[in-house]
DNA sequence: GGCGGATGTTAACGCCCGTTAACATCGAGT
DNA sequence: ACTCGATGTTAACGGGCGTTAACATCCGCC
């Protein structure tokens, strides 16, 4: 079990690295300290590996933004604060998004699929906060704040390097949703202050 | 000429699709309509073609984008429209840039040169702009406004379907580089209602 | 103490794919 | 008419990689 849980994230470094074609089955192996046939003790093949990488990266979206909060302030705050701090702190896990071609259609499927759920609950959180706006025009903002947030991880190392970077994303993502921050969000005074 | 120029637009396409190992000089041949080791007449390898399709993108968001402008806000609105035309009207183009993993060191550099080089044009207009903002934060706003644009090409195809969608992007753009619009900028009437 | 499942190892198979070789065609210029 | 470069074609080579087979080791359990 350990070791499942090790491969996958052996797998997920080496994944956002190269790209999945890009990776060995034996560099994988080999970054997890077996050889590469060893690896069919605990997945049935290569594509499975990088199903459980999906799963794992949603997963631990999941857990970043926490169960659905009581209002839709808080729901919102939490999801921007989630996508946020996958980006931030585990990028080898937010790449994986952008790795999602020339996979078996199935597997495309789930995990499209998932996202799509993820981002429902974005959308249901705009709606509550802002009636008044189209579900066209609330799914754009929606798709836009988090594709902002995914390309974070690519950005230049020297961009990234400063302590607001999170404060400031997020606040970067509530001008693209085009609402404010509230005060039931987890923001910091100095984001407000570029309000 | 014209079957060098045939064979980067259908490989461009190919490449945005499946990514880059997953396409075989077999199946760039067959989409250009000639046999794989033909291909080989036109370029030397295979990673020739990529960088031929990474030069392309730049070139085409070069030409999108046009000379240096007279003045900062002309200089953005350009950058700001050119970004967006060619997420939109040419995504098999912009996918090129999430596609830059695995590939040789010398080409992985060539190609993020020339971005820095355009990020460069970006930051420049925004510190005429903006004097009173930190290189830092004009650095941050600019990546932030570059990689949402690039994400649109990946959101979902119903988010996609709008007549106004490239004015909604530019005007989600200037809210992330934290500025209005100007008059001098391609926007729309509606654009502005946005504000 | 021996049995069996979990988990490794190495060797080998088979396929795919990038690349090259050898050969055809065709059209422009002397 | 002949040449020659440009541009194709098909066949073959060689390496890498996913996968499987055959075999070792260790460890809990009757």
């Amino acid at each position: 079990m350990r070791r499942t849980e090790q491969i996958l994230h052996v797998a997920s470094r080496l994944f956002s690295e190269r790209g999945f074609h890009a990776v060995s089955i034996d560099d994988i192996g080999q970054a997890a300290g077996i050889s590469g046939p060893a690896l069919y003790r605990h997945f049935a093949n290569k594509v499975e590996i990088f199903r459980g990488v999906c799963d794992l990266t949603l997963d631990r979206l999941a857990e970043l933004v926490g169960p659905p909060a009581q209002t839709p302030e808080h729901e919102l705050a939490a999801l921007v604060r989630g996508q946020t701090q996958l980006s931030l702190r585990h990028p080898e896990l937010a790449c994986v998004f952008e790795i999602e071609r020339a996979l078996p259609d199935d597997l495309r499927r789930h995990f499209r699929q998932r996202q799509r759920n993820h981002a429902r609950r974005w959308v249901a959180a705009m709606r509550a906060l802002a009636p008044e706006r189209s579900e066209a025009d609330i799914a754009l903002a929606v798709y836009a704040a988090i594709g902002l947030l995914i390309s974070a991880p690519r950005m230049p190392r020297e961009v990234l390097r400063r302590d607001d970077l999170d404060a400031h994303l997020m606040a970067t993502a509530y001008r693209v949703l085009e609402l404010a921050p509230t005060r039931h969000g987890a923001v910091t005074r100095h984001e407000l202050a570029l309000q």
